[in-house]
DNA sequence: AATTTAATGCACCTTAGTTGCAATAACAAA
DNA sequence: TTTGTTATTGCAACTAAGGTGCATTAAATT
């Protein structure tokens, strides 16, 4: 179920992901956050704000959770994937805008599609 | 590094790989073979036997690292990535054998990529 | 057989994420 | 505004994946 009452810690959730576009990991939440609030309440409230839409999120290469805004008009999935890049030296890990088409797979029903780009960003590529 | 010598361990993780095509969770294989080696035996084999190149490694849906054989002429990476397949009822998971065609990432330097399927598989989905 | 050292077992640790429950605070009704 | 309902939170304890240090064992080589 999703978020009922907007509550001082959903408040300021709601405001770091309304100041960026980069995804970020619960982890570096729950470390950023502790003196405001639980880290269970940070995984609580990820959660909620996820199942409403808000948010969404997907499992980096390291195995770590992370979690992004939710583009308004994100369709469920049709025949593309919703990219996501993750730096391999610095870990910065974003969204890309880009929808890459992926041709039908012969078999199985798909539900969903993850698809993780794992290199190196402009900063640490110098 | 990878695997200097031939030891028992070794042997019986190489035949369970010998005899499948799908992937198999570390979780799993530290399970099944505890009778016959230490969990961390398993892991250690298994980080041995994806650095010499004779398996590889996904993360899953679920943040788990799987293991599954690696083809032997398989190439880095060009602009294609080698898809896996998870079933989100029975767990199920596999190398699928296609390699999907992905576009070139303007801005960011990619050293591999990461495409999991999430679906059902044959038998979950009837 | 003796030697070398890769590989193992074991005990313990680290960290991400979850759970149960009592206390608190949104929010709506009175 | 006060009161009542219950969503949400804090806390402490827990689970589970995976990793580490080190003494011991066993491949492989001489
Ligand atoms: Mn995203
Ligand atoms: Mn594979
Ligand atoms: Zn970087
Ligand atoms: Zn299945």
């Amino acid at each position: 179920m999703g978020v009922k009452r907007k509550t001082k810690s959903v408040k300021k959730l709601l405001k770091i992901f309304g100041q960026t576009n980069s995804a970020i990991s619960a982890v570096k939440l729950a470390e950023d956050l502790h003196q405001e609030m639980n880290k269970t309440t940070v995984y609580r409230i990820l959660e909620r704000l996820e199942d409403e839409g808000t948010l969404h999120s997907f499992i980096g290469k390291d195995g770590l959770k992370w979690y992004a805004n939710n583009e308004k008009d994100s369709a469920p999935y049709h025949s593309f994937a919703h990219p996501h890049f993750q730096c391999k030296s610095c870990g910065k890990t974003e969204c890309l805008t880009m929808d890459i088409d992926i041709p039908p797979v012969p078999k199985y029903k798909i539900d969903s599609i993850k698809l993780l780009f794992i290199g190196e960003c402009d900063d640490c590529a110098s």
